[in-house]
DNA sequence: TTTATGTTCGGATTCAATTCGGGTAAATTT
DNA sequence: AAATTTACCCGAATTGAATCCGAACATAAA
């Protein structure tokens, strides 16, 4: 009925072995093809166990990606002092690449699962993470001002953050992408960098 | 067991009735919230008679789909020919809101259901619009031969689409967006207009 | 050691999806 | 137009997965 926090080590061990068989059984079954009990069975204990932490499937599947979301955070995180360093369109491409290499982390383990990403509401987490790469932006352009007198930067900001976001996702979703990952990376730098440039100079205009 | 084709006028109106039950159950309680028995009675049918012409209720949810997107495709084809006579800038824009425009369709149906659009697998139907608008691209293309000369015209074209498709979505999803919906067309517009005008000049250097 | 609290278990319960056999309506055949 | 076949529709019965719950076990506190 109520669900509680694991107190005790042995508890906090089952919550995390049940969220990685989560990944593990959807990875096999896809997030509607697996029950309960695949869950519980990879991860070795009851099914009655698995109400112990979490009111339902569901819950796992947002612990599933609330896990997932953190280590973007992270890598955005780890990344910023680098990127602050670098020329603007060096520091799209990173990003790119980076997230790339998350996604292939322990065997195309988040990258599988992303298959399902309808399924499994990431779009839910959308959110924060662009709020993150928002934050990211913010700093750099405080490092560089001369971005800063871009007028409808926000405008800016949050239309290339979404681009990059879903292109990237559904290139790495498809079984065959019509384009290459490297095609489709330059090419967003290269639209990116165009739109920054437009802007820049209709702001000096005025 | 096996599904059949409606043959008799009467069971093609139960059919009909069945998948404007789904976009009015979804509606009111989410695809994972709405149970066979919803369907059925809004529909004014027995739930067996839903198994007669579907298989299961994914499948309904296919056929709302299906449906949505050929309104999507069928809002494509009307507009090519106006599509023809103007230049690329209104061109983009007229896409954007005629598709917003059918969205808000009907008060709000295929709104009120993109929503769910992962539960829903919209993302299945992606290619299909995808590559329609591809097409309209290419014939466009060749009415204005001007931009034929661009290298990486099917990389552009790709990565335009996607942006434009996946921007104007999530931003009719969201509740309240961080941006206007004329701002976002805006700032699409120019981005696209700058990245195809950056590569038109790179390919006239080569 | 005794007692309280956290943890795990797995059978029992619940609820939605799907099936199935039978009845009614339309169409086809004679 | 009666007989027969085929299409359509119904809703109670079945099935299977999600969830619950009370008993047993483990750890911590007293």
């Amino acid at each position: 009925m109520t669900t509680r926090k694991p107190r005790q080590t042995r508890a906090k061990v089952t919550v995390d072995t049940i969220i990685e068989a989560g990944f593990i059984a959807v990875a096999l079954h896809g997030p509607s093809g697996t029950t309960t009990r695949h869950i519980a069975e990879i991860a070795g204990v009851s099914v009655g166990s698995l109400y112990e932490y979490f009111k339902n499937k569901e819950e796992i599947y947002d612990a599933m990606n609330h896990f997932f979301v953190r280590e973007i955070l992270d890598m955005i995180t780890e990344l910023t002092p680098t990127i602050l360093q670098l020329e603007l369109e060096p520091v799209i491409e990173m990003i790119f690449y980076t997230f790339s290499d998350l996604l292939k982390k322990n065997n195309d383990r988040y990258l599988t699962v992303l298959r399902y990403a309808g399924e499994l509401q990431y779009d839910k987490y959308i959110p924060k993470i662009e709020q993150s790469l928002m934050e990211v932006i913010m700093k750099y352009m405080m490092h560089n001002p001369k971005y800063l007198k871009i007028n409808n930067l926000a405008v800016i900001t949050y239309i290339c953050i979404n681009s990059g976001i879903f292109n990237v996702a559904r290139h790495l979703i498809l079984p065959n992408p019509y384009i290459s990952f490297d095609e489709m990376v330059q090419g967003l730098t290269t639209m990116i960098m165009s739109y920054i440039n437009t802007e820049m100079a209709r702001s000096e205009e005025h």
